[in-house]
DNA sequence: GGTTTAAGTTCCCTTAGGGAACCCAGTTTG
DNA sequence: CAAACTGGGTTCCCTAAGGGAACTTAAACC
C-alpha cells in the first residue's frame, strides 16, 4: 500500500511508519520474534497472502530489519532480526502492553512477558533516556530538532 | 486499508495495529498530540486526502482513542485525545527514539522533546514495570497468557 | 445578499491487497 | 529412475482502498 512515500518526511515518525506501518508487518515482525522464521510457517500463522508475505519480507530486508539467512546449504531460507530488527521490538512491546490494557477485555493478555532480570510476569513502561524518571506524553514538551524542515 | 480485520486475532499487538495501524494513523495523532486540532490544520499539515481524513478520524474517535468537540458554539469540530489516545503516544514516543537512532542520519532528529522532570533533552527507554531494570527483546520470554487462543 | 471559512462528501481513477493456481529446484519415496 | 513432496516463491484476476479535485452545507462576516 502506502500511496504517499512516508520516509521522505522530516518526521521520525513518519519514516518508522514507513518501515514497519504497512498492514501485517508488525505481526510478522512479531513472529519471527517470537521464533517464526520460515515462509511458510508465517504465511499459515498468519493466514496472510503469500504474494503480500513476500513483498513485506524483502521490504523489511531492504530496510535491514531482518537478514535473509540461508539453511540447509540449498535454496532454503529463513529470517532473523537484524539489531536494527531487534530495537524495532521495542515497539511491539509497547503496542502488547498497551492492546492488553485497552483491548484485552475480560479474557486478559494472551500472550505474557516474561523478564529475565527478576523473573516476574511483566510489561513495558516508559522512562527518561537520563533521568530515569517517567516519560509519557503529558511529561514532555515538543522542539524543533536539527533535522527539521523549517 | 485493511482487507483483514486485525482486532479479532487473540494478539495484543494486532488489535493495536487495527486502532493505529492505517496509513496516516500515526501521523494524525502525532499532529493531535503535537497541538493541531482540526480537520483543515491536519490536512494542510500532513497533505493528506480530505477523504482519508474523514476516514481516520472517524475510525480514531470510534476506536476511543480521539474525541471530536465542538468549539464556537457551532458546527466546527476540535480532535482531542482522550486517556486513552494519550497513553497511544507512548508508542509515538518509541517510534520517535527508534527513527532518530535508526534513520535521522546525518540531520540529525528533526523533533526533539524536553522531559519536563529533569529539563533535559532526551528519549524514551523501556523499563520493567516491576521491577525497574531495562527491558528490551532480548530481556524477555514469551508465555502464553489467559486470552491466548488455544 | 454575497463571500468566506470549516468540515465534510462525492466522483472518478489508479493501485494495492486477497486468494487461488502455478512454478521450480532439490529431496525423499517406491 | 520416475513420481511425489517440500519450501519458497510468482502470476493472474478481482475487488476494495487511496489520491485528488470538485461539490456541499451551515454559520458568520461584510
Amino acid at each position: 500500500m502506502q500511496r504517499t512515500r512516508f520516509g521522505e518526511m522530516a518526521c521520525s515518525i513518519a519514516r518508522t511508519t514507513d518501515v514497519i506501518g504497512e498492514p501485517w508487518s508488525p505481526l510478522v515482525l512479531r513472529d519471527v520474534f517470537a521464533g517464526v522464521h520460515r515462509f511458510d510457517q508465517i504465511q499459515a500463522d498468519l493466514g496472510i497472502s503469500r504474494k503480500v508475505l513476500t513483498e513485506r519480507l524483502n521490504h523489511l530486508v531492504e530496510q535491514g530489519v531482518l537478514e535473509r539467512r540461508a539453511y540447509d546449504g540449498r535454496p532454503r531460507f529463513e529470517y532473523h532480526l537484524t539489531d536494527k530488527g531487534t530495537e524495532l521490538v521495542d515497539l511491539l512491546m509497547v503496542m502488547t502492553r498497551w492492546g492488553d490494557r485497552w483491548l484485552a477485555g475480560e479474557a486478559g493478555p494472551p500472550v505474557l512477558y516474561r523478564h529475565h532480570a527478576c523473573g516476574e510476569i511483566s510489561g513495558v513502561d516508559l522512562r527518561c533516556a537520563r533521568c530515569g524518571e517517567p516519560m509519557h506524553a503529558r511529561d514532555v514538551d515538543l522542539l524543533p530538532g536539527p533535522g527539521s524542515a523549517g
